[in-house]
DNA sequence: ACAAGAAATGAATGCTGATTCACTTGTTAT
DNA sequence: ATAACAAGTGAATCAGCATTCATTTCTTGT
């Protein structure tokens, strides 16, 4: 009996795997998931691309974990910015208004994450991290019925059609083409904005006929 | 002086040729772009693969035609519903309707065209089309606003709500997982579709706080 | 019928990365 | 120091398809 595994190896072994985590993550906010390779990511991790198959089942799997941490980020902010003061349609308000700013502010991650063309693996990741959006946003639908703010509706659809209405409107103004160039410019997207947040906000809002 | 390329030819091309293109459509419409193949194109259209290459400079090309075709009716028929009789209001809500329904009843190529993960040609065809449907949608909100029927509003980009929040209302519902099992089971799905439509026309038809 | 050329063929080739694995290096307990 | 085993390495392999191209088959005008 000689080896045996020990805290400091464990650790050490996190270490590494948290590093390669973090360099897939900076390959794919950089490019996007389309030229992050393993080679590459192996080599900015500074360990052989054999290394990271005893962290990783397989490159899918590595992504769908970064996949998964970038979002759950995300999705955290949106749940804390949901929670805050006011009422149910200010909440949303502030939510989708900060949502779309942060979006607009890392454009090639938001990209990434929201409308690059993904594999299979990855993308059941994006529609479990919409279908988490959508439950926060129905939430947030719920306590406004429950506190008379918000208008009867089915919640459910409803905070669909939120998700995928900020995610369109963001898709044309992230997309790498319409980022490429002018990436330095500072493009006014305050109207853009308030245009999304004012669509949804009375998507929401209104009375049905 | 022997051979010159005859009406008779010319005709002949054109049927192996679009042959190949509905080959290829009814490839899709079984099982998306994924398992839509080179090879089992060719032998379905009953051509050597070879003989694809003869029509079309690639793969993505060819698939960025189908894309094209399919999705030129579908815009066709919204245009249709969009010139119809009634305001605005009326006509958004038949175009919105009918797309709904339309798409929920051939499941599986309406996700190939609104949600599967697809090669960049193809991508590059999808944003053009979901530019053309905003657009249409936009022309009438902006006849709405002309008449009165609608409030003022960045016609633009809420159109680009009203695509988003129609897309990602019908990729769950649509996505294969979705579909696979109760695949005949007869899914009632006009609550979803009254939500979706009564979501996106408050969007547009609510007056700016 | 035949020559000149076009179109069709499909087996062989090529490409792009992911994945493997025989080997080297490192770690632990004695 | 050494045995026992784990972790790390990276060149070689593999896989899945798209694409090519030498060869064969078909068309046409004379």
């Amino acid at each position: 009996m000689a080896y045996r595994e020990t805290e400091k190896m464990r650790q050490r072994k996190a270490l590494a795997r948290q590093r390669i985590l973090d360099c897939a993550r900076s390959r794919v906010s950089e490019g996007g998931f389309r030229n992050a390779q393993i080679s590459q990511v192996a080599s900015q991790a500074e360990v052989a691309t054999g290394t990271i198959y005893r962290h990783f089942e397989s490159k899918e799997e590595l992504f769908a974990e970064v996949f998964r941490a970038a979002t759950e980020q995300e999705v955290a902010r949106v749940a804390k910015d949901l929670a805050g003061d006011g009422d149910a349609i200010e909440r949303l308000e502030r939510a989708l208004q900060r949502f779309a700013r942060r979006a607009l502010r890392a454009p090639t991650m938001a990209w990434a994450l929201i409308a690059e063309p993904v594999d299979p693996r990855v993308e059941a990741e994006r529609l479990l991290y919409r279908r988490a959006y959508a439950e926060l946003f129905e939430t947030a639908i719920r306590e406004g019925m429950a506190a008379g703010t918000l208008p009867a509706q089915e919640a459910r659809h409803s905070s669909t059609c939120l998700v995928g209405a900020i995610a369109e409107s963001l898709v044309g103004p992230l997309s790498p083409t319409q980022t490429a160039h002018h990436e330095t410019s500072i493009t006014d997207h305050e109207p853009l904005v308030k245009t999304i947040v004012g669509f949804c906000l009375q998507g929401v809002t209104g009375t049905r006929r």
